[in-house]
RNA sequence: GGCGGGGUUCCCGAGCGGUCAAAGGGAACAGACUGUAAAUCUGUCGGUGAAUGCCUUCGAAGGUUCGAAUCCUUCCCCCGCCA
C-alpha cells in the first residue's frame, strides 16, 4: 500500500530548516507519480573537499530518505564553480583544480558517498560539462536575469557593501553560475545548507526567467563541529570524517562538546525522534550521564559507517586507552635506529612532535612514558638491552612499541 | 587619474627605534581534575643535544643606526574612497 502523499512530503521535511515550499514539494511529488517519472533533486558538492564528513552527511541523509522512495539524486560536482571561488568573503583564491585532480576527487566522493546513497539512484554530474561550452555572450544573457539590487539582498553583500569592503563581480557570478545548474538540469528541488538558502531563492527565480518552474528549495541545519563553535569542516580540522578508522569516528565523538549531543543524535544517526527527546530529558534530569548518551552516540556512528562488527571493537579502544588509560590491543612496532637513539630524536622521528624542542617540551611536561614509567631525563639514550621490547607512550594515547634491529 | 588604509609567527590580531622570538585571542599539544578525547584549571606553543649563546622569522631588496617588525629609499602585492 503506497503511503500518501502528505506523508512522504512530512517524512522528506522532518529536520528540515527551510521548505520552499512545502505546497509545491506535495505537489511536484503527486505529479511525478501520476506521469511515472522521477523526481530529481540535486545537490551540489564542492570538487576540492573529498573528505566527507558528517557535517556533509546531514544533506546527504536528507537525499538518502528521498531514494527511499524512489526519487532520484543528481550530484552535481563543481568542477566549473569550484573555480570561481566560493562568496563568503575573505576567500583565498583556490588553485584550480586539473581534470585529472577533478576526475580523483570524483572518484573518491563516489566511494564515500555511496556509504549513505544508493548508488542506483544517484547520477554524478559535473558542473563544468555545461558551463564551460556557454560563451560570454550566453553569460551576459543570463546575467541579465538578475539584479544588483536583488544580489545586495544577501545579507554577506550587503554588510560588505555597507561597510566598504570588496566585493568581486565573479562573486555575483557564483550564484548565476549554481543556478544555471539547476536550469540545465530541470531540477525538481535542491537540497544544501542553511547557508545556501540565498542562492537557491535566486536559483528560483532565474529558472522562472528561464520560463521553467522554480526548484523546491530545501535546507538542513550547517552541524557544528567537534569544537562545537564553527560549523564543520576540514579546513577548521574539526571534523568527523565518515571514512575515519572506527576508533577515530568513535573518540572524536566522545570529544564534542556535552551541548552538540542531542543535535549530532537529531542531525547524523537513525536513532528516532522520540528516543532522542527521552535522550534528552533524561540528561536534563540528570538521570542520564552525558558520557552515557555520547558513547551511545559513538557506537551509533560507528555503526553507521562500519557496521555493527566496528562498534564492539572501538568502544573497547576507547574504554582501554581513554578511559582505563591502558595499553590498546595493537601497538604499532617502531625501529630504533642505531645512531639515533637520543629520545628526543625517536619522538621527532616517529612523528610525536616536529621538532627535538618540542620533544623535549613533552618530557618536560611529563608526557613520555616508557613501559609505563614516566622519563624524566631528556638526555635518555636508548638501548636494546634497556628499551628492547619496551612500549613508548607519549601522551595519553600514542603508543610505539620499541624495537631494536 | 587623485586620496587614504594595509601586508606580523598555524589563523585572527597588537606592536611602530632597544626590555621583541614579538601582547591578546583562537587552534593545537601536554598536565591536573573528571562523568568523557565534555567542561574547568595550569602549562607549552620558531629552530638549534637547551644555551645570559647562535641562527631564522614581522611582503621583497637595499640603506640609516651601536641597535630596526618599528625610521628612510625603491619595488611587489592587497583593499577602500572620490572621480
Amino acid at each position: 500500500m503506497q503511503r500518501s502523499i502528505q506523508q512522504e512530503v512530512d517524512e522528506l521535511t522532518f529536520g528540515l530548516v527551510d521548505c520552499l515550499t512545502a505546497e509545491e514539494l506535495a505537489e511536484r511529488l503527486s505529479e511525478c507519480r501520476e506521469k511515472g517519472r522521477p523526481f530529481r533533486l540535486k545537490y551540489g558538492a564542492d570538487p576540492s573537499a573529498p573528505d566527507i564528513h558528517l557535517g556533509h552527511s546531514v544533506p546527504l541523509r536528507k537525499m538518502r530518505a528521498f531514494q527511499e522512495l524512489g526519487h532520484r539524486v543528481d550530484f552535481v560536482i563543481g568542477d566549473f564553480t569550484g573555480m570561481i571561488g566560493d562568496p563568503t568573503g575573505r576567500s583565498k583564491t583556490r588553485p584550480p583544480l586539473s581534470k585529472e585532480e577533478v576526475a580523483a576527487n570524483a572518484r573518491t566522493y563516489e566511494e564515500q558517498v555511496f556509504k549513505i546513497l544508493d548508488p542506483e539512484l544517484t547520477d554524478i554530474r559535473f558542473n563544468a560539462d555545461w558551463n564551460d561550452v556557454l560563451s560570454f555572450s550566453d553569460v551576459i544573457r543570463l546575467a541579465a536575469t538578475y539584479t544588483v539590487a536583488g544580489m545586495l539582498e544577501r545579507n554577506d553583500y550587503r554588510r560588505r557593501f555597507e561597510a566598504e569592503k570588496p566585493i568581486y563581480i565573479h562573486e555575483f557570478l557564483y550564484p548565476l553560475a549554481q543556478a544555471y545548474d539547476s536550469v540545465h538540469l530541470e531540477s525538481d528541488a535542491e537540497i544544501g545548507g542553511t547557508d545556501q538558502l540565498f542562492n537557491f531563492v535566486t536559483t528560483r527565480e532565474i529558472m522562472k526567467r528561464h520560463g521553467l518552474r522554480p526548484e523546491i528549495v530545501l535546507t538542513v541545519p550547517l552541524l557544528e563541529g567537534t569544537d562545537g563553535v564553527e560549523k564543520m569542516s576540514k579546513s577548521l580540522g574539526n571534523y568527523i570524517g565518515i571514512n575515519e578508522a572506527p576508533e577515530q569516528i568513535y573518540g572524536k565523538t566522545m570529544s564534542i562538546p556535552d551541548e552538540l549531543i542531542v543535535r549530532y543524535y537529531t542531525l547524523c544517526t537513525d536513532v528516532a525522534a522520540a528516543e532522542v527527546r527521552r535522550l534528552e530529558a533524561d540528561m536534563a534530569a540528570g538521570e542520564l550521564n552525558p558520557r552515557d548518551a555520547k558513547a551511545r552516540l559513538a557506537r551509533e556512528l560507528v555503526r553507521l559507517y562500519h557496521g555493527d562488527d566496528a562498534v564492539t571493537g572501538a568502544e573497547e579502544h576507547f574504554n582501554t586507552v581513554v578511559r582505563r588509560k591502558e595499553l590498546p590491543d595493537e601497538i604499532a612496532v617502531y625501529t630504533v635506529k642505531p645512531d639515533e637513539n637520543w629520545i628526543c630524536a625517536v619522538i621527532k622521528d616517529i612523528g610525536f612532535a616536529k621538532s627535538n624542542g618540542e620533544a623535549r617540551r613533552l618530557i618536560k611536561q611529563g608526557a613520555v612514558r616508557l613501559d609505563g614509567e614516566k622519563v624524566g631525563d631528556v638526555d635518555l639514550e636508548l638501548t636494546a638491552d634497556k628499551h628492547g621490547g619496551q612500549v613508548f607512550q607519549v601522551g595519553k594515547r600514542r603508543f610505539r612499541r620499541l624495537v631494536f634491529p
